[in-house]
RNA sequence: CGGGCUGUGGCGCAGUUUGGUAGCGCGCUUCGUUCGGGACGAAGAGGUCCCGGGUUCAAGUCCCGGCAGCCCGACCA
C-alpha cells in the first residue's frame, strides 16, 4: 500500500480524553477514530489488524472443529423472556422496536439464538457433537464505558456453542476449545493466564477467563509462581490456616473506649495505637430479610462471592449507604460481633487467630478491646471469607501468591442444560429417551485483544506490532534526497515495493513527499515489525537499510544481490530476518 | 446512578474572573528554499465558540435549562 494513497492522519498531539496507551496509540496511528461513547469506527490501518486477529481466531476454531456461521445481530425480545435473561440482562441491552411495535435487542450474546437454531435442526444423538460459532458485532449498553476498545459497547466478538449428550462429552468439547483459546492468545503475542472464575450472568459450572497480564485491566486476580494456580479474585481461596483459640483467662475482661468521629478501620487503629489486622472489622449484610454479620481481620477485605457461597441457597446483599440511611438505629461504623440485631455471624478462621480483638462497642463513637472470641462474641459459620492478598498461602502448594491485573479477553463455559431446558432443545438418544443437551459456550473479545496486544507491545514513540497481527509486514521508507538521483532512487524504492509485494510480502510504503523525520517518528508510531530505508546515500552504495522495530538492531542488505535478485521464497526469509 | 472536571477550526489549547471586531501551536492549501529523525520563509483557507432560552445597545464570556465527553465511585462501615 502506498500511504500517499492511504486513509490514514496520523496524530502529533494525545488526544485529550485518551487515557491508557493502547486508546493513545490506536487514536494517534489512525487506528480508530470515536463515533460515540464506547462506540467506535474502524480505519483501514486499524482494520487490517482486527482482520488479522480475527483470522486467528478463526483458523483456531476451524482447526478444533467449530463451523462458522453468522447469526442475527437483531433479535427478538421474546427469546430473552423465554430463557428468562431479559430482566437479568437488564438494562446492559440496547432494546428497539420494528414498525409493528414488535420487541428487539441488538445482540449482547446469542445462547438463545443458536438454541434456537440447534434445537431446530437436530433431533438426535447421531447428530452430536456440535459447535458452531461466529465472528459477530455484539452490543451491550455499558454503565461506564471506558478506555477506548477496552470497555466498548459496540465490540467484535468470538461466541462459539457447543451441543453434546452428556456430561463426559461436554468436557472433551471444553477441553479442545480451552487448549485453542491459549494458541490464540500465544499467536496475537499476549502474556496470558487462565484463571479459574466466578461464574457470573451466564451461569453454568465449570470456567475459566483467559486473561491477558496488563497494569491497565479492569480485573483482579491471583497466581501462584511455583504451582501454576491462578483464580480471579473472587473465586480465589488461600490455604486456611487454623489456630486454636486462646485459653480462657489470658484475655482481660472488655473494656469501652472513647473513640470519637472515628467511624474507619485505620483511624481507629491510630488513634488507638494498633494495627489494623489487630482490629475486627465488621460488615453487615442482608440475609432472607434478616441482619447478618461478616467477621474479618481489620486489613482484611471481604470477598462478596465467598460470603454468598458460604450462606448458599439463601440470597445476601451487602449493605450500603442507603441501606444505612433507612435503620439510623445502626451504629454504622461502630457495630461490634455481638451486635444484639443480628441474626446470623459468619466469620473467617483467620478470625480464630488472635486471642482478643479490638471492634466496636455498638454504639457511636465507642469501641471495645480484649474482644474475645466465644468469650465475648460467638460465631454460627465459619467461612474463608477474607479476599486473598498478596503473600497469603497458596491452596494448592502453599506458597505465596500475588495479585497481578488483567484484561479479560477470553471466556470459557460449561453451561450444562440450563438454556436447553429452558429454551426446550432435546435430543433423543439410542433407546428412544429425549434429554435435553448439554451446551458449552466460549467467547474471545476479538477487538479487545486489540488493546490488549497494544497495551503489551508499545514503547515511548509507538506500537510494536507482533508479526502476526501487524497491519503490513514492511515499512518501506523512501528518502530520495535531492537532485539528479532523486528520480532513481524512487525509481530503484519502486522496485523494492514491486518485489516484495510479488513475494507475497505485505508493504507500507511511504512514498510521500515528507521529511526524513516525518516519514520515521510516523514509521515508529505505526509500528511494522520490519522498517526497509532506501536513502540517496544507501542506493549508491548498493545497500538497503533494515531496521527491526523492537529491538532497534540494523544491518544493510545488498539492494542488487540480495533484494532485487533473490526468489521470492529467499526475499521473505531475507525480510523476516 | 452519585461525585468531580471539561465542551472554542482536523488535533492540542488560551480567551470566560472584569461582556465590546474569535486567538495561538500543530495540521491543511500555494510558491520558494530545505532533504537520514517531526525543516524555514512568504501568502492563504478553515470556526453554528455543544444546544435552547433569558439578561443586555452588545454574550465565547453573565443567568436558567438541556446535551455530550472524560475521570473517580457505585460492598469495606
Amino acid at each position: 500500500m502506498r500511504m500517499s494513497r492511504l486513509f490514514l492522519r496520523t496524530l502529533r498531539d494525545d488526544p485529550a480524553d485518551a487515557e491508557i496507551d493502547s486508546h493513545r496509540l490506536l487514536l494517534r496511528a489512525g487506528c480508530i477514530r470515536r463515533l460515540a461513547s464506547g462506540i467506535y469506527a474502524w480505519l483501514p490501518f486499524g482494520q487490517r489488524v482486527l482482520a488479522k486477529v480475527a483470522q486467528i481466531v478463526r483458523e483456531e476454531m476451524d482447526a478444533a472443529g467449530a463451523q462458522e456461521v453468522t447469526l442475527p445481530i437483531v433479535q427478538p425480545l421474546d427469546l430473552w423472556k423465554q430463557s428468562g435473561r431479559d430482566s437479568a440482562y437488564g438494562p446492559l441491552m440496547f432494546r428497539l422496536q420494528d414498525r409493528k411495535e414488535a420487541e428487539f435487542c441488538l445482540t449482547p450474546t446469542a445462547e438463545e439464538v443458536i438454541t434456537t437454531i440447534v434445537g431446530g435442526e437436530l433431533s438426535s444423538y447421531r447428530d452430536l457433537p456440535v459447535n458452531l460459532y461466529q465472528i459477530n458485532w455484539k452490543y451491550r449498553d455499558e454503565l461506564r464505558p471506558r478506555f477506548g476498545l477496552l470497555r466498548a459497547r459496540e465490540f467484535l466478538m468470538k461466541d462459539a456453542y457447543s451441543f453434546h449428550v452428556d456430561e463426559a462429552d461436554l468436557a472433551l468439547g471444553y477441553q479442545a476449545m480451552y487448549d485453542a483459546y491459549g494458541r490464540v492468545f500465544s499467536r496475537c503475542g499476549l502474556t496470558f493466564r487462565a484463571v479459574e472464575a466466578a461464574s457470573g450472568e451466564i451461569g453454568g459450572d465449570v470456567s475459566r477467563e483467559f486473561m491477558a497480564v496488563s497494569a491497565v485491566g479492569e480485573d483482579d486476580f491471583v497466581w501462584c509462581r511455583s504451582c501454576d494456580y491462578a483464580a480471579n479474585v473472587e473465586a480465589a481461596r488461600r490455604q486456611v490456616v487454623t489456630k486454636e483459640p486462646a485459653a480462657p483467662g489470658s484475655v482481660p475482661p472488655r473494656e469501652r473506649v472513647h473513640t470519637p468521629a472515628l467511624p474507619g478501620i485505620v483511624g481507629v487503629a491510630e488513634h488507638l495505637g494498633m494495627r489494623p489486622d489487630e482490629m475486627l472489622k465488621v460488615i453487615v449484610f442482608d440475609v432472607d430479610g434478616t441482619l447478618g454479620l461478616a467477621l474479618v481481620p481489620g486489613d482484611r477485605e471481604v470477598n462478596a462471592a465467598a460470603l454468598e457461597q458460604a450462606l448458599a441457597p439463601r440470597p445476601v446483599r451487602l449493605y450500603e449507604d442507603d441501606d444505612f440511611a433507612a435503620n439510623p438505629k445502626l451504629p454504622k461504623g461502630y457495630i461490634g460481633p455481638d451486635f444484639a440485631g443480628a441474626s446470623i455471624v459468619v466469620a473467617d478462621p483467620l478470625v480464630r487467630g488472635r486471642p482478643e480483638w479490638v471492634t466496636g462497642a455498638n454504639e457511636v463513637d465507642h469501641h471495645v478491646r480484649h474482644a474475645m472470641l466465644d468469650r465475648d462474641f460467638t460465631v454460627q459459620v465459619w467461612a474463608d471469607l477474607a479476599a486473598v492478598a498478596p503473600g497469603d498461602p497458596c491452596p494448592r502448594c502453599g506458597s505465596a501468591l500475588s495479585i497481578d491485573r488483567g484484561i479479560e479477553v477470553g471466556h470459557v463455559f460449561q453451561l450444562g442444560t440450563k438454556y436447553s431446558e429452558a429454551l426446550d432443545v432435546r435430543y433423543t438418544d439410542e433407546s428412544g429417551e429425549q434429554h435435553p443437551m448439554f451446551m458449552g459456550c466460549y467467547g474471545i473479545g476479538v477487538s479487545r485483544i486489540v488493546t490488549a496486544v497494544v497495551e503489551e507491545h508499545h514503547d515511548e514513540v509507538g506500537i510494536t506490532w507482533p508479526a502476526a497481527v501487524a497491519p503490513y509486514d514492511v515499512h518501506l521508507v523512501v528518502l530520495p534526497g535531492k537532485g539528479d538521483v532523486a528520480a532513481e532512487v524512487m525509481r530503484a524504492a519502486d522496485e523494492v515495493y514491486d518485489a516484495l509485494t510479488h513475494a507475497g510480502v505485505a508493504v507500507l510504503y511511504d512514498d510521500r513527499d515528507a521529511s526524513p523525520g516525518v516519514k520515521f517518528t510516523d514509521a515508529d508510531l505505526l509500528g511494522m515489525p520490519v522498517r526497509l530505508t532506501l536513502g540517496a546515500k544507501g542506493y549508491q552504495r548498493g545497500v538497503i537499510e533494515r531496521r527491526d522495530r523492537s529491538t532497534g538492531t540494523e544491518q544493510e542488505l545488498s539492494l542488487t544481490d540480495d533484494v532485487l535478485t533473490v526468489s521470492p521464497d529467499e526475499l521473505r526469509a531475507l525480510v523476516a530476518g
